[in-house]
DNA sequence: TGTACATCAGTGAACGCGCGTTCACTGATGTAC
DNA sequence: TGTACATCAGTGAACGCGCGTTCACTGATGTAC
């Protein structure tokens, strides 16, 4: 074992792998298998129907020993959250990487593929997090930072990409955002969130319009996912494609 | 009891009350009380969670003899689910008929509106159509037809407000409807079976546009509902109003 | 109108199952001297 | 390097609960003569 040799001793303090005990990597990498085997019971039984004991007993282990892991079944399902959180986020931030940051057309278009081919590839953890809620289940604070990864890389593909100030063709006035009104102090307070997130400048109208076009991407992936498109645009393939094509114009990218 | 009075003898093929015995009146009450107490513990446990047994203690009976009314709880479920999409089918057919066919900018954003108020009234019903399937629930046929009555009105809608071959502005050359492409093909077919379903023609890209505008409704919807824009666009009322008027114009609605 | 029989709603007990969580325990691993 | 003690992982039994569904039954309602 790695931590019995001595030569290893100075990196006693890494919090990789090297320096830690038998008992401490043990640990680690069962916490990690229990939350693997969790994740692959969420693809048969749903988020709701989730249980401990099942997960335990695919493990070979008795139930009460997941509680040395896991305080409780919804810290669990929190666990779960969070990865699939983070698996849109890295997925999101490793497309937009892929793409220089000057074509913003190209970058929208990838982003949106990656996100498509992330929940085709996970449907369970793209309804456990975009899904209908649990019921009883209450999403604790740490959710929130890993869930605005992904609106946070949309923004920066507006923000590194759309000409300030400039309006998309066909462009209503948008009354609605003059003024102090409802929507124009919620874009307001969104955009200096952004700002601070490290999320350079977008001009409210554009932020908006992207908002729309962000629900519209989920809303056809919902429809695709859930099963609302069946008989009709299945496989969605081709109104994807069209529909994140027409929707980067609509946010002005070109 | 009216039944059992003479003078409505000849009513006895009414199918709507009279000339029905005492037994066959209870038989429909108690059938449609069940679904009503099914619906108030969806709101509560979700629809993975609703429980016969549950739902025959709200009521005083014992669990067994709801088996007399519904063969199974996956029976019960779907009875749910029917109300609920004819619930969204009735909602959309008359915030429809309430605005003059000839103006379809105001009749796709009332339809927007009333869908929305049906949504926020009813969040579990919804949750129940257009979240999460229910793991280990298969809708069964006949969920079919009540769940089209909502993107036939909308077709409605389109049909008989856009000016048919008028592209709105700022349209993207929709070239992958161009030829016989997959998308081409399925809006093609899609028009057929609307045609049949007694909509009018509508032009492929109208209808494509038309089928975007109403993913983004509902991902608005559900990000709205499922608590996605929480500390951002909450409440959501001037987003959704502004959306739906943009969404109004993209699919060339005036 | 009155009686005999058939239908059906609702009961209560049971089957067999699963769940989350607690707790006293054992034996292995780690630490301090 | 070796020993004594502390820490911790995993066990197995138990608590108390809930579930869907079946089945033989009783008593009320409906029907045919």
């Amino acid at each position: 074992m790695a931590a019995l040799d001595p030569s290893e001793g100075d990196r006693a303090m890494s919090p990789q792998n090297a320096g830690r005990t038998a008992r401490e990597r043990a640990r680690a990498e069962l916490t990690r298998e229990i939350k693997e085997e969790a994740r692959r019971q969420l693809a048969v039984v749903g988020a709701g129907g989730l249980s401990l004991r099942a997960v335990a007993r695919s493990l070979g282990m008795v139930s009460s020993a997941l509680y040395r892991y896991y305080p409780s079944r919804d810290d669990l399902l929190t666990a779960l959250i969070i990865d699939a959180y983070n698996a849109v986020g890295d997925t999101v931030e490793a497309a937009a990487a892929s793409v220089p940051a000057a074509d913003g057309r190209a970058r929208w278009m990838a982003v949106c593929r990656a996100v498509r081919a992330w929940a085709l590839a996970n449907p369970h953890e793209y309804a456990l997090i975009y899904g209908s809620p649990v019921p009883g289940y209450r999403a604790p604070q740490v959710t929130i930072a890993p869930a605005s990864r992904m609106p946070l890389a949309f923004a920066r593909i507006l923000a590194s990409a759309a000409p300030p100030g400039a309006a998309p063709p066909g462009a209503v006035p948008p009354a609605s955002l003059a003024g102090d009104g409802p929507l124009a102090r919620q874009t307001a307070a969104l955009a200096a969130a952004l700002a601070e997130a490290g999320a350079p400048d977008v001009p409210p109208d554009a932020l908006v319009r992207a908002v729309i076009a962000w629900t519209q991407l989920f809303g056809m992936l919902s429809f695709e996912l859930f099963g609302q498109f069946v008989g009709s645009f299945e496989p969605a393939d081709a109104l994807f494609e069209h529909a994140i094509s027409q929707m980067a114009a609509f946010v002005g990218l070109r």
